[in-house]
DNA sequence: CGATGTCTTGAGTCCCGTCAATGCACGTGG
DNA sequence: CCACGTGCATTGACGGGACTCAAGACATCG
């Protein structure tokens, strides 16, 4: 099923791993100098187009991933066509769903992504046996858990327009560290990764409504739309409010 | 904080866990006897009358408890005072925060519960030494993910209609092991743990709309309610296809 | 330069939230 | 025992916020 991705990894580059950018910050960090090379044998580093789909609600869990550079949406979808993304992954992150059958949502690329790509068997029992790298797993999953209950209070309880200003703010903190290596501090200005139906299937809104509310933004002097995927927020404070933070 | 609930342990009682309901589904269900002597001398067994709560949104994460008997919620809230339900939890499950700093919700008993109650700090020192019990709950935050996620297709893009019927099959299933000994079965007649306003905080609805829906699916013969807090699934076909079942 | 996909804007509708009154069960005390 | 208060739940009337349907604008690319 995989087999078509292109293999980035050069095979007389022994050590993948020494040029990682995100080593230090994944899962992969607990692991030392000898576990990694024995963990990176049993995987290999694949580039995704953008647009294409790795994994699909409902299949077989055939694989994790550590996603190295770009940025992937998680979905789940009613049988009559209603999408929701229920989570978007950047580098550092980890992706599919280890000891389990089955995926429970499709997976997709928004960007052109390169992962370390490893089979969920082998992923499985080489996590078994290195307590350290399942315990960062774990608190990787607590996070997730916490992030996602988080963002129900969104889905169930707030207007569309404190829902924009807060994907706004969220995705702004989030890209932080990535796009630029600018630090912690968030961005005030920045590219979606995402299109305007995407942000619609994140916030429970349709597309229409995600459009009036930039433009009321927009017009209200909140924030910049340079162009279609270029976001400036021009009065965070403003935009903060807006959000009703918590 | 916790001192004031009172101890269900009898001291005479060498071995709590020997009579415990739980003890092979819950994350003790990984250690051998010497193993569990030694961590259940870390907890204690405490009762929480219904309707107090146990942990804070934003205040230490002191505590983790297994849930032995009962029900209990985990919520939050917009600084204004929207609530949203984003777990309920039944016996066997793991509530608090290991490995965090502060409790990314409220917890809150919905009936009279029972829990074996453990500082956090004394448990994440016993987890990280016991793979075993780490792995478990490893598990078992991956299953919460899970669910949380398909949670949030709930939220985002279901209707009034669909949700309460999703809903209600939800909890017929989670309510099925527990009451009766009944087997994975669902139960087609239960009582639920909540109130209304508690349904709508858990399927972002208003009090309003979750009776008007019941009343409606009453009238369609889909349920019945005996009383408010007692519902009887008529037809379960029905029901199912008005929750658009992915 | 069309062709196509994406986004914006407008007009109309409807579902669900809001406000308000009523109903029902339960407990307490006269 | 009934009167009364309290806390939930139900039901109705109404309005508004977000969805639906439908053009039109804009960008990108062959």
């Amino acid at each position: 099923m995989a087999e078509n991705f292109s293999r980035a990894g050069n095979s007389a580059d022994t050590t993948p791993c020494s040029a990682c950018a995100v080593r230090d910050h994944a899962i992969c960090a607990s692991l030392d100098c000898h576990e990694r090379k024995e963990f990176i044998r049993l995987g290999r580093q694949v580039t995704i187009p953008k647009g294409q789909m790795l994994m699909w609600e409902g299949e077989e869990a055939a694989l994790v991933a550590n996603v190295v550079e770009g940025a992937m949406m998680l979905t789940t979808s009613t049988s009559d066509g209603r999408e929701q993304i229920v989570g978007v992954v950047y580098p550092s992150d980890f992706i599919g769903r280890p000891f389990g059958k089955e995926s429970p949502h499709n997976v997709t690329a928004l960007t052109e992504s390169r992962l370390c790509l490893f089979s969920r068997s082998a992923f499985d029992k080489f996590a078994r046996s290195h307590s350290d790298l399942e315990h960062r797993l774990l608190r990787r999953t607590l996070d997730e858990l916490d992030r996602a209950r988080k963002w129900m209070l969104l889905l169930g309880r707030k207007s569309a327009s404190e829902k924009i200003a807060t994907f706004l703010l969220d995705i702004s903190r989030r890209l932080a560290r990535k796009d630029d290596q600018d630090g912690p501090a968030p961005l005030d200005r920045f590219i979606l990764p995402l299109g305007r139906q995407q942000i619609a299937d994140i916030l429970g809104l349709t597309i229409e409504t995600v459009s009036r509310q930039l433009s009321e933004m927009k017009g209200t002097g909140v924030i910049a739309l340079p162009d279609r995927r270029t976001v400036e927020i021009l009065d965070r404070p403003r935009l903060e409010a807006l959000a009703e933070q918590a």
